[in-house]
DNA sequence: AACGCGGGGCC
DNA sequence: GGCCCAGCGTT
């Protein structure tokens, strides 16, 4: 094995060469738009990310801007994004850094960590990103990246570990400015080079010395057991048909008939066997806050619209 | 630890 | 058609 400071040094050689210019990432970028950044991008590409943050920004540049948006709004700006709750737990979030940090985005992972729609992974981030303190980040990325470096596998286990935990804290440089770098430069490798599909392992800079390229490469050894995301027929597909349509009606209510039969529309074979779910899925949008029941036009019949 | 939660692009 | 994507909150 080399030594930690040679890895190091040929990460942040890399990084510092490769990095794409993501906006959020200019040294102008408020400690909001790296927060605002990172919530889109969970479970979300770079690439869709990128418009819909500038749009965003634009509308709401501080904590205290969105704070007072309305809720509705929120969600028609957020457009399809994905997973719209996190559009309300962002607002949220604004709210409590309105109430409880006097609207300024907080510093630390503990206090970011409180923030509705922050865990573990976008409190390190910001701590990092927007304020430079040395925390360890793990993200799917950096669990790739570490995981074949160190360990040989293909990709990492469902759960994040505590033994990852332990092993990304000994490996971050112990400079806070290199500690930065090298958690963004692990996972612009993870993003660019060391992928979860295709590798590029003869442009990596770590190729010298990763366990699982000299190995051969080996297959994925959680493969098949992998937690696989339904879609079509599904529950959540319902809901993304009806807030679909919702955002597409900022004029007024929709009756229920329309929603529901929105959610039929196009629906497979599955689906049409289940005639409940349309108004499950609906139930659930109202529970869940993304849909608020309102009065119809037409007197009597009930209607929706997002909150 | 496992599950629910959007949506699109790529192989 | 399966898999992946800068995860979080709940149980």
């Amino acid at each position: 094995m080399q030594n930690p400071t040679e890895l190091h040094r040929d990460v942040l050689a890399w990084y510092d060469e490769h990095a794409r210019d993501l906006p959020w990432r200019r040294p102008d970028t408020s400690a909001w738009g790296v927060l605002v950044s990172e919530v889109m991008l969970q479970q979300t590409p770079v690439s869709r990310v990128e418009p819909a943050w500038h749009r965003w920004m634009a509308a709401w540049p501080a904590p205290t801007d969105l704070a007072a948006a309305p809720a509705a709004e929120v969600l028609r700006a957020w457009d399809r994004l994905g997973y719209p709750r996190r559009a309300l737990r962002l607002r949220e979030c604004a709210q409590a850094i309105v109430a409880h940090h006097g609207g300024r985005v907080p510093g630390t992972e503990a206090e970011l960590l409180a923030l509705p729609g922050i865990g573990s992974y976008t409190a390190a981030a910001v701590a990092a990103f927007a304020y430079g303190r040395r925390v360890v980040v793990l993200d799917t990325n950096v669990r790739r990246v570490l995981g074949r470096l160190f360990d040989g596998h293909a990709l990492p286990a469902p759960s994040l570990t505590q033994a990852e935990r332990q092993r990304a804290a000994a490996r971050l440089p112990a400079h806070t400015p290199d500690s930065v770098r090298w958690n963004v430069g692990l996972m612009e490798l993870g993003a660019l080079v060391c992928t979860a599909r295709a590798p590029r392992c003869e442009a990596c800079p770590l190729r010298g010395y990763c366990a699982w390229r000299r190995a051969g490469r080996p297959a994925d050894p959680h493969a098949g057991l992998r937690r696989r995301q339904a879609w079509h027929g599904t529950d959540r597909q319902a809901r993304g048909k009806i807030m679909a349509l919702l955002r597409d009606r900022p004029d007024g209510p929709v009756s229920e008939e329309e929603v529901l039969r929105a959610v039929a529309d196009g629906a497979d074979p599955a689906a049409l066997a289940d005639p409940g779910q349309p108004a499950r899925a609906l139930a659930s949008l109202v529970t869940d806050g993304l849909v608020a029941p309102a009065d119809s036009d037409d007197g009597g019949v009930a209607a929706y619209r997002l909150p």
